[in-house]
DNA sequence: AACTCGGGGCA
DNA sequence: TGCCCAGAGTT
């Protein structure tokens, strides 16, 4: 794990390389990003978007949702893979919200974890993105590259999401996830990371262990 | 801890 | 054509 001055020195380093780091699902309101975000799961945000764009013209809120079967929401979503288990979730997830949650999307961890089909990570995401609570979501890309550049240094995602926490700054770790997925999707991706254009070799442990075997 | 869901994008 | 994708529930 990074010291204290390498861990600032890392930050500013990723922010430098994507000053302009966001969410990229297409939302309107909390409800939307919700969908949008368990829509996401193993899949891309360009294949997402295409999908809740149309469905959120016909259907762009809770009450819209509620008069959908489970067949009809299948065949809006079916682009996307696992399709079946997602429109059973959303569907199961809108029933939970009117039932417990007078029709509203919480705004905490603990009530939006107990909606069907959404765990820490969705529910980070939604708090981040939504309600502007500070949060980090630890997804594939969060995983993989903050344990490669040595944010932290941990074998599963609760550990990392602690170390994140401890690590980064309250004020930044919204902006420090998107900047950990950014660079994960565009150069420290899983395969084939792209060290030679990566700005953050210096202190990465990855890096040098890769340098090490010679490739 | 391993298994399952899954069509579409992209090399 | 084969591999992979902003995960979560079940066994």
């Amino acid at each position: 794990m990074l010291k204290k001055k390498e861990i600032e020195k890392t930050l500013e380093l990723l922010e430098k390389t994507h000053p302009t780091a966001h969410c990229e699902l297409n939302f309107r309101t909390p409800f939307q990003l919700l969908v949008a975000t368990m829509l996401s799961a193993q899949s891309t945000d360009k294949t997402v978007n295409k999908v809740t764009d149309r469905l959120f013209e016909k259907y762009p809120a809770l009450e819209d949702f509620l008069k959908l079967g489970q067949e009809e929401l299948e065949q809006e979503i079916k682009e996307i893979g696992l399709y079946r288990n997602k429109a059973k979730n959303i569907l199961a997830m809108c029933s939970k919200l009117v039932k417990k949650f007078n029709g509203e999307v919480p705004a905490n961890m603990e009530d939006l974890v107990s909606l069907p089909g959404v765990g820490r990570k969705t529910a980070n995401v939604v708090l981040s993105n939504a309600f502007g609570v500070p949060a980090i979501a630890v997804d594939t890309h969060v995983f993989r590259v903050s344990n490669r550049i040595g944010l932290a240094e941990a074998d599963n995602v609760e550990k990392t999401e602690e170390q994140l926490m401890k690590n980064i700054p309250r004020e930044k770790w919204s902006k420090a996830h998107h900047w950990l997925i950014w660079h994960g999707r565009r150069i420290c991706e899983a395969r084939k990371p792209k060290c030679e254009i990566c700005p953050l070799t210096e202190y990465c442990k990855y890096y040098k262990s890769i340098a090490a075997k010679g490739k």
